[in-house]
DNA sequence: TATATTACCTCGTAGTTATAGGTATAGGCT
DNA sequence: AGCCTATACCTATAACTACGAGGTAATATA
């Protein structure tokens, strides 16, 4: 129902800019777009929640980004530090119990 | 890290309050339990957390409850509504869709 | 000339989960 | 009697964070 809430959304971001920055170096404008390609348009992040992300992930040390020039326009590529892949495994490590759990749960018809 | 905002949990205790109650009457207490059973204790939610989201789907008309006495103590049992029963639908939706998308992402090694 | 696309960014809000606390009864153990 | 555990209900506060709306500027297209 809320649009600033969403259901099931928590940790998402930080999950998927993580895992997609660990496999390829790239740009907050081209992330936003592989994270709507590889969810299967299934998600979609918004650059309101994107380059914040990127921000805060690059301060706590999960990232590194350094500036390419391209077209005229400047471009901040990004890509995931050894202390981002760590990260990243736990949250993957949190995904798996979450989601687990929840299948679990909706999938015994008896309780 | 942070323990009030935990990823992928948003949105998680509605979903499974909701399908745990539409499967059996049920008190909170004795959901707190059933919670932890059915999601094999990957997923515990404290009833600081459980009573709060009673009360307010109560209160959105998507649970109906009912006073019982037994061994002296006073149960409140709740069952979902068929109004919480269309949020559940929805909110089953949603979780495909997103689990999904997120699955999708972390499935394809290649971009 | 106007519009769409690329490319970056910030601010404010909303809403909900989690923790920590609180009350009270019943039953078991020493 | 005294203590602890389990049962059973509850609230208030804080912290976080995803989202929407907005803003800048260059290039490409119509």
């Amino acid at each position: 129902m809320s649009k600033t809430n969403p259901a099931f959304m928590s940790g998402v971001p930080e999950l998927l800019v993580l895992r997609l920055l660990t496999r390829d170096e790239m740009y907050g404008y081209e992330l936003v777009k592989a994270i709507r390609n590889t969810t299967l348009e299934s998600i979609t992040l918004a650059e309101g929640v994107v380059y914040p992300v990127l921000h805060n992930l690059e301060a706590k040390g999960m990232l590194r980004s350094r500036e390419v020039e391209a077209n005229g326009r400047s471009r901040v590529y990004y890509k995931t530090t050894a202390k981002g892949k760590r990260r990243l495994k736990e949250l993957l490590k949190e995904w798996d119990r979450v989601s687990g759990g929840i299948n679990a749960a909706l999938g015994d018809t008896y309780a």
